[in-house]
DNA sequence: ATAGGGTTAG
């Protein structure tokens, strides 16, 4: 009774070899299927049982050559009508390997496809289809199916449950997910593992907490049950690197290298990747050697943050140097070290090589992506070659690359800073008319362009419309509109937006004060900008040199009053020394 | 032979 298969084995076979044409997935399963679902249900529980372990068939599935969606979808009808059925394990391995090509919609779908053949679905079944919904950004749906793991009986255990806290985390729910670890732990649910801690640990650091992280990771090592490891250290030093307290970081590393936690590449980097922000370079090179001696090899990751540093402090040429050393390792740049190398480029104006490495990505079976246009993209505007721009934004479409709001961002600011804004306008109505998102950003640069060419009016018209569109101006918005504002003379408006935007909790910064105070020192309204300069120093904002000479050389001109120089001397310490010399 | 955590770019 055990070995019967339900369809002649013939059959089965010739169903088996007949998949290697495309299947119309979706209701082919159901109808090749002999019995209804609950009858099907009840035989697999024995098939299940007693077959799966001794079956020499059921090893012999390899899920090693699915390279793509189909390749699964395929082998899934396969097992399907694979007499026995295959075990829950064999279905578990398959929605894993959909799982990690990143097709999570349909390892749900499989999943739940599953449930309706009525093929059993454990607690590792379950924990993928939660991981599903949580990297669709549907925790809550991970949530529902932790309400079914207890009407089937199945209790879930920690790996579900860290499962549904990375789903929280990458919702930004971080608040959540830390109450829900501690509910677990309080109540006693179960009990917590490096992977556990590990997930609340990079919550806690990617929100900025990583003084709360570092604290869980002293509770760990206290309470000596499940003590630290390498992941969980690393998390933390990324964390403090991120924070600049990268000398803080290099004590932690100083500390695991102690207690003989072996740091790993993803440590190495971390730490490479926070000292080249601090343009710590020689401290890099040690790390590096410091590496090898640990037999430890730099990966693809770690040259991708050690060019783009180079890069940022200025260094292209040994930047490409690097680059073209990652092959003497057998590693290959991807697509993040191409475009770190690209932005290098753009910022030292070489454009040609910024194309070049562009136009090479391809041969190298890389696609450009949104990323690297972007960067191009912006760099062209910068060296006022629109034409140029135009082009490669069509090039980038041509591609089939989808532009983001980023993109018309930069076209937007790009044809506004050129002088091209009967342009911008055109295309900012096609967008609008299109329904296409555009970010508080790209209105920001229209509202620019418009203050820049002299139609104030409709600059503001733009601007107080804004949240109409759901959008809330930031500071640079609010910065551009009083400096438009100040230009046309009109400072009394201008005054009244500093106040407005704090109102709507926007918080001025240097820039603010520094464009209404010239606004008033250019109307001779000398009080004002004195009173607007006092409060900006009382926020511990200093004013741009070039405000400060304008002041010091109007007031010097107009009074000799020890007092009031007394007051420049105060509220602009930059000019201290050219004020102490004409006295 | 089945699930869950850490590093990169505008």
């Amino acid at each position: 009774m055990m070995k019967r298969t339900l369809v002649p084995p013939a059959a089965a076979s010739a169903a088996a070899s007949s998949c290697r044409q495309p299947l119309p997935h979706k209701h082919s399963t159901c109808s090749s299927l002999l019995l209804p679902p609950p009858l099907l249900q009840f035989f697999s529980h024995r098939f299940h049982s007693t077959t799966m372990a001794s079956d020499p068939q059921l090893r012999r599935i390899d899920f090693s050559n699915i390279k793509k969606l189909q390749d699964a979808l395929f082998l899934f009808d396969k097992m399907l009508r694979m007499r026995p059925l295959p075990s829950t394990i064999q279905f578990t391995r398959l929605l894993t390997a959909v799982t990690k090509m990143k097709h999570y919609s349909a390892s749900i779908s499989l999943y739940k496809e599953m449930g309706v053949l009525g093929i059993p679905i454990n607690e590792y079944t379950m924990s993928i289809a939660i991981n599903c919904c949580c990297h669709l950004s549907r925790v809550n749906c991970g949530f529902a199916i932790l309400g079914s793991f207890f009407r089937r009986g199945i209790l879930p255990n920690v790996a579900t449950f860290s499962t549904l806290l990375k789903g929280l985390v990458l919702e930004d729910r971080v608040p959540e997910a830390v109450e829900l670890f501690s509910k677990l732990l309080r109540e006693r649910v179960c009990e917590p593992n490096e992977v556990m801690y590990g997930t609340i640990v990079s919550g806690l650091c990617r929100t900025g907490n990583t003084s709360r992280a570092t604290q869980l990771l002293r509770q760990m090592e206290e309470e000596g049950k499940c003590k630290p490891d390498t992941v969980i250290y690393s998390t933390v030093i990324d964390g403090l690197c991120k924070d600049r307290m990268v000398d803080d970081a290099l004590a932690l590393f100083s500390e695991m290298i102690k207690k003989c936690i072996p740091p790993n590449v993803v440590t190495y980097t971390s730490l490479i990747d926070g000292l080249c922000h601090e343009g710590r370079l020689k401290e890099v090179i040690r790390m590096l050697r410091n590496m090898g001696s640990r037999k430890i090899s730099p990966n693809v990751h770690t040259f991708s943050v050690i060019v783009d540093a180079l890069c940022k402090q200025g260094m292209t040429e040994v930047a490409r140097k690097s680059f073209d050393s990652m092959a003497d390792l057998g590693l290959v740049p991807n697509i993040i070290t191409y475009n770190a190398l690209i932005n290098g480029y753009c910022k030292s104006f070489k454009m040609d090589k910024a194309m070049r490495l562009l136009r090479e990505m391809p041969c190298k079976g890389l696609k450009p992506d949104v990323i690297s246009y972007n960067i191009i993209l912006q760099a062209l505007f910068r060296c006022g070659k629109c034409g140029a721009a135009l082009k490669l934004f069509d090039d980038m479409q041509a591609a089939g690359v989808v532009p983001d709001a980023v993109v018309y961002c930069i076209l937007l600011d790009g044809l506004c800073k050129n002088g091209r804004l009967a342009e911008a306008l055109s295309v900012f109505s096609m967008l609008n008319s299109k329904g296409i998102y555009l970010d508080i950003a790209a209105y920001t640069s229209i509202i620019d362009g418009l203050c820049k060419d002299g139609k104030l009016g409709s600059a503001r018209e733009l601007f107080d419309n804004l949240s109409s569109k759901g959008l809330m101006p930031d500071v640079i918005t609010y910065n551009i509109m009083m400096n438009g504002l100040c230009q046309e003379g009109l400072l009394d408006e201008a005054k009244e937006l500093l106040v407005k935007m704090e109102e709507n909790g926007c918080m001025p910064n240097e820039v603010t004060y520094d464009t209404v105070v010239k606004g008033f020192l250019k109307k001779k309204r000398y009080r004002e900008a004195m009173t607007l300069l006092e409060e900006m120093r009382a926020r511990g904002f200093s004013a741009d040199p070039s405000t400060s000479e304008i002041v010091v050389d109007l007031l010097l001109a107009k009074s000799q009053d020890p007092a009031q120089l007394e007051m420049i001397k105060r509220i602009l310490p930059t000019s201290k020394d050219g004020v102490e010399n004409t006295e």
